[in-house]
DNA sequence: CTCGGCGATGTAATCGATTGCATGGGTAGC
DNA sequence: GCTACCCATGCAATCGATTACATCGCCGAG
């Protein structure tokens, strides 16, 4: 392994001047730096990035934590993350949280350590230390949001609109004359999940006044995202006395079990129950019936947090940021009219 | 932050005995050493890991490189290894190759620039210098595969048997009477793939040697893996003249897509066509029907791979280990024997 | 002709740890 | 009582870069 020694003794420079020469090549003359260069690239160095690291407290790293990085959603906002990265010329070290809070820790105590510039956390929960962190540092705090948006938090992020997205789904619903719709939600603990519950709740209200008392009421039960969850939720609901025709699941994943548990009960979708998904994961489109459900930009929601971090670690951030991308509402087959004789109407 | 110059201070000791307490602790007097431990949490002293990977040349990062993070497959492998690497005190630094030569470079030069201690790839793509450097260094290359064995580079592995595997997907739906086996494989440059396809064929020639002349055929297309082109190609075999009784996926999400295209041409899964596919992610007992498939250890092959590095890295390992983790064949419903009129005996 | 100033380059301190070697005190063996 | 050795600890070199400051030469202005 070369060092900018070797580079600099076949240049006939001094170690100085290699330096210039690659991090700022505008201060060297034109002849030397030809020079330099050709050192660089006949002994095939490339700096040390430990020592580059201990000297200017940099390290071109962007640590990114996720609850479960097995979930599709959040994988494939991994993928954009990554993408973003590497253009811009960090690599991300990635931390799978398991929704562990001694993990979360252990993360946090990394980027403490500055063995990474900054945080992306997938999700909503910031271990304390990093919270107070943010609140001491202000908008200097290299720590984004992505997917969430916690007010409380002051931290820049980048999501969707995730109520308004919520009332559409609900709004599509009611539309069709479901009357009685279930829903699932996610760990109410998360912004997200509130903030997609209140959604629900505001369309509900409007259904309601404008076709008077005609919406008979609203069943929640809150999971946890994964499959089994939605499947489990799903049959419970499904085999109340008075069943909902409608399904919201505020996951994908969530309604790929909903629609495996209605199958178990010999229920057809969306003749008895119409299913309404949310993220939009690859997946959905291929299911039976094809999913209906919110799409969420995962790719740009990965980019926009790396842009928001950037835009941190250049010292250009005056405040937080939250950055809200468009959603869209994917109609496909799983939601139709309830039949007649099942919407018992008030 | 504190440096270990302050906690020597604090302490009444030289940085030397700080560096011994902490990393030779048998080295210094039980009393010097309680009082170094007090001044280290008293200051909340953490090393400095750019000076210490400087100094040692360790980075305790583990560099895992990726084809598609976005695929359920390989995510749950990921986790695998975020899981053993974070017990074994590394961190993980997360590479998506998107299956292009260019990043897959990038993240060659990472590793030679030492700024991991090892690669773990998976898929079977490794870059043309990283080969030399595997071939140079012999077991000593700190490059382990996850998934694949690539007999031609001499690295350690962990991965299934995946020609048994193939062989006993096949057995299962020539059991059931299937005569007509339509194969949906993954890229055949990659070692995996034609294995599989190698167990396909010997068990095709088995059965066909068993039960004389009753084999008719195998259809083979080749994928990649995606949903999408397992449905393109399900529906083209499936539009044949002759179309199968039965497909082999050879991955889970392939089948997904082939179990939306056989459902748009009006065919029943497992009525008119069976479907075996590959790996067992999450959502495969979820499909509908719930999806026969070849399961793989996911997280235990993410486990193994670590280990094999570890015990590289460590210095044990006297030649490349290639372990071969054990696969189940789960049966669920997607499978049955063929409809009599269907099944054009020989 | 001289001096100020500027552009190009070199010198050397510095980042924060690790570790080979030196040192000094204590103990055991003879 | 002396020597030899060992254990605990300190000293200082070292890893490989960056960068503030010093230096040198040259040019143009007065």
């Amino acid at each position: 392994m070369a060092t900018i020694q070797d580079v600099a003794r076949s240049a006939g420079v001094s170690t100085a001047t290699v330096s210039r020469v690659l991090s700022a090549p505008g201060r060297v003359a034109e002849a030397t730096r030809a020079r330099v260069l050709a050192a660089v690239d006949s002994l095939g160095y490339s700096p040390n990035v430990a020592a580059k690291m201990l000297r200017t407290l940099r390290t071109q790293k962007i640590l990114v934590t996720v609850p479960d990085i097995s979930n599709p959603f959040f994988s494939q906002v991994i993928r954009g993350v990554e993408e973003a990265a590497s253009a811009a010329g960090y690599s991300v070290l990635l931390g799978d949280t398991r929704h562990e809070p001694e993990r979360e820790d252990q993360y946090a105590a990394m980027l403490r350590r500055k063995e990474a510039d900054g945080l992306i956390f997938l999700g909503h929960r910031l271990s304390d230390t990093l919270a107070e962190m943010a609140a001491a540092l202000g908008p200097g705090a290299p720590i984004v949001n992505g997917c969430e948006y916690s007010p409380a938090l002051a931290v820049s992020s980048a999501h969707i609109d995730n109520q308004q997205a919520a009332a559409e789904a609900m709004a599509h619903l009611y539309g069709l004359g479901h009357r009685r719709v279930g829903v699932v939600t996610g760990p109410l603990a998360s912004p997200l999940s509130r903030d997609r519950l209140a959604g629900v709740r505001a369309a509900a209200q409007i259904a309601g006044v404008q076709a008077a008392g005609a919406v008979e009421g609203l069943a929640v039960a809150t999971g946890d995202f994964s499959v089994e969850a939605g499947a489990a939720l799903a049959r419970d609901m499904l085999s109340a006395a008075t069943p909902p025709t409608a399904l919201f699941c505020f996951s994908d994943e969530m309604a790929m079990g909903a629609l495996a548990a209605l199958r178990g009960l010999g229920l057809a979708c969306p003749r008895d129950v119409s299913l309404v998904g949310f993220d939009d994961i690859r997946f959905a489109a291929y299911l039976d019936p094809p999913l209906t459900t919110v799409s969420q930009p995962m790719a740009e929601i990965g980019h926009e947090t790396v842009r928001l971090l950037l835009e941190i670690l250049s010292g250009q951030a005056a405040a937080p940021r939250n950055v809200t991308l468009p959603h869209r509402l994917v109609v496909r087959a799983s939601t139709a009219a309830p039949v007649a004789g099942t919407s018992a109407g008030g």
